[in-house]
RNA sequence: GGCCCCGUGGUGUAGAGGCCUAACACGCCACCCUGUCACGGUGGAGACCGUCGGUUCGAAUCCGAUCGGGGUCGCCA
């Protein structure tokens, strides 16, 4: 015999039901005895909804409504009536009406829970993950989930209408040599061999552009095994998207589309570009060093070079000559920034790997016209007259009363320091906007860097981005000024997704392998199937996949993806619920033909003595 | 892998060598309270301060190691 458990939602009741019998089933949210009259708020996904109980109208109802606690399952039959006057409560979305139990049943006990579900206090994140379940029960992550199904919904639907296929591909694959560290899978069958988890679809995308099937899509699940980040988990989903006979134009006005249309459904309040600007690679780098800038706030970088290349200044006539420049940004009102503060900026630099930075503070208001020397504030004071030290300042567009950040060296040096000092900046004097989405492309990234630990060129997108046709020739001569069909979307200073124009010529793709130093023969080997397949007409290609951990995250207002994923893992790759990774049996290893290694058996050794003692 | 930060009752914090046989709030337990909605009142239980070792007459407080967590750089085609 089944009965109904629910015949509303807690959180759906509203006036217009007054006077039904309703069903309800959820949570014990919150409990207020007052000796008799007893109040429960009862949760479910769908919301809070006041149920109250008459000792003398229903004893048995009211008995129940006395032995449960926060947390036990209820199951409770009434009618709905509207409020008595004054006692409406605007804050709750039911809080015109109540429910009068008739009946009550504890469909489930519930233990006292190891942290509050029913209200959003900090608590510590291994407890949260060690309790998933109770974490995902409240307010916070029960709205995370809900956006993110949102989010993903609407990418579904945005690309169906495009005339979009999702496809599945596998998860099983061939190890690639190229890029971050795979998650490998040993095989059963083939002894002594692996299979690894996808980094992402690329190949078997573009072998689809090959198979015809010229709009795919997925919501692709994509594995690295490197360190972690507030933004990145070993496990991540994207927005995997390619598309034939394409170009480069085709694919970010896409993306800039979608992404429309998500913060158009998801936050039409909050600011976003009607156009998303593109810049090249070398634009931003040299507007805001670096090449996911966050431009909700300014703080744009400027070369000083010139200014100070006939100071007698030997930290920046030092640099020059060494080939660097001179490059600093203007912090509007950082005139107030104290000794402490600034040392703290050199120390930052410092750590960043940069011998210092040198720092201006002008006194007063108004423009930099007639600075005199007390009015000028520096470390280098002396190396500058007031005049100089007025041109560095209006060169990055300063006024009185501001703050001027200054680094010299070589650009890689010098960009990495000056956006660490940007960042921190605009963090410390609440610069960026949190309702703003500051989208922006960044195009025409270099094909290749320069790996000094191998002693190798390496491909900065990945080996299959399509070089700019008039660079190829450079691939031998040159291969660090070859630019490449590469693209960034960016936004509020994170890389939300990549993607590129793909090689669909086996000649092209051979002499990129070439620059990568792989001979025909390791080619052929590890990328064969790629090859063979461009040699059977493989369409022009391109495609994109943008992070849906960090979109979701950006359109939740949480700076930490961990927040917008129902069960993410620890820095350490570790999930504190389950247990994972954990070892497994011998049996289990013998069967995948595996056999630990010294330094694996002590440190299992470690654990299990370590496990031991603190029982 | 480098650097930095954190680790006190169930939760969040206070405590910065002896005043701590550890305090506060919430939670929990008991009793009281019939219109609350972070209900209210009274009383009570609950941590030896992540772990190990050291300094000291004396350590939650200092030092070292270790474990766990987080941030950041490297890394992340």
């Amino acid at each position: 015999m089944h009965e109904v458990l629910k015949s509303h939602g807690c959180g759906e009741l509203r006036a217009e039901h007054a006077g039904e019998q309703v069903t309800l089933a959820g949570w014990v949210h919150r409990r207020r005895d007052h000796g008799g009259l007893i109040f429960l708020d009862l949760r479910d996904s769908t919301g809070l909804v006041q149920v109250v109980f008459h000792p003398e109208q229903e004893p048995a109802a009211s008995a129940v409504a006395a032995e449960v606690r926060n947390e036990y399952v209820l199951g409770i039959h009434g009618e709905v009536t509207a409020r008595r006057a004054g006692t409406e409560n605007p804050e709750l979305s039911t809080g015109a009406i109540e429910v009068l139990a008739a009946s009550a049943e504890i469909l489930n006990a519930a233990e006292t829970p190891p942290f509050p579900v029913n209200q959003e206090t900090n608590v510590d994140e291994v407890t949260r993950l060690r309790y998933r379940y109770l974490d995902l029960r409240r307010e916070r992550m029960a709205g995370n989930l809900r956006l993110r199904h949102r989010v993903v919904k609407l990418m579904r639907d945005f690309m169906d209408e495009r005339g979009f296929i999702e496809v599945e591909t596998p998860v099983l694959n061939l190890a690639t040599p190229e890029g971050a560290r795979d998650y490998l899978v040993p095989s059963r069958v083939h002894p002594g061999s692996f299979y690894a988890l996808p980094q992402s679809p690329q190949q078997w995308k573009q072998l689809l552009m090959v198979g015809g099937v010229d709009k795919y899509f997925q919501i692709a699940r994509c594995y690295r095994d490197e360190d972690l980040r507030a933004d990145r988990q070993p496990e991540f989903t994207q927005l995997d998207v390619e598309m034939a006979f394409v170009e480069e134009e085709d694919i970010l006005d896409l993306t800039e589309d979608l992404y429309h249309r998500l913060a158009e459904e998801v936050r039409p309040e909050w600011t976003i570009p009607a156009r998303f600007p593109r810049f090249t690679f070398a634009e931003v780098m040299e507007r805001y060093g670096s090449d996911k800038p966050d431009l909700r706030y300014g703080l744009e970088l400027h070369d000083l070079t010139g200014l100070v290349r006939t100071a007698e200044f030997r930290v920046f006539t030092q640099a020059i000559e060494a080939g660097g420049r001179v490059r600093g940004f203007a912090v509007p009102s950082g005139a107030d920034v104290g000794r402490r503060g600034l040392d703290e900026y050199v120390e930052l630099a410092r750590a960043a790997g940069a011998s210092g930075i040198v720092w201006f503070q002008f006194a007063g208001e108004g423009p930099l016209d007639g600075l005199t020397a007390d009015e000028v504030k520096s470390p280098a004071a002396r190396f500058f007259t007031p005049e100089q030290a007025a041109a560095l300042g209006q060169a990055c567009g300063a006024r009185r009363g501001d703050l001027l950040l200054i680094a010299a060296g070589p650009d890689a040096l010098s960009s990495k320091v000056l956006d660490l000092l940007r960042r921190t900046v605009a963090e410390q004097r609440g610069l960026a906007d949190p309702a703003a989405l500051s989208f922006l492309f960044v195009t025409q990234f270099p094909a290749f860097e320069w790996d000094a630990d191998e002693e190798k060129w390496s491909a900065v997108h990945h080996l299959f981005t399509s070089p700019f046709t008039d660079d190829i020739p450079l691939l031998e001569r040159d291969p660090g000024s070859v630019r490449s069909h590469a693209y960034d979307i960016v936004c509020n200073g994170q890389e939300i997704g990549s993607g590129s124009i793909r090689i669909h010529s086996r000649e092209v793709q051979l002499a990129v392998l070439r620059t990568l130093g792989l001979t025909l023969d390791e080619a052929k080997l590890k990328f064969g199937h790629m090859l063979e397949a461009f040699s059977y007409g493989a369409p022009p290609h391109g495609g994109i996949a943008p992070g849906i951990d960090r979109t979701v995250a950006l359109f939740a207002g949480e700076r930490d993806i961990r927040e917008v994923i129902a069960f993410p893992k620890t820095k350490s790759a570790g999930d504190p619920m389950t247990g994972a990774p954990a070892p497994v049996s011998e049996r289990q290893l013998r069967d995948v033909h595996i056999r630990l290694a010294p330094d694996a058996e002590e440190a299992l050794a470690e654990q299990r003595a370590g496990a031991a003692s603190t029982e």
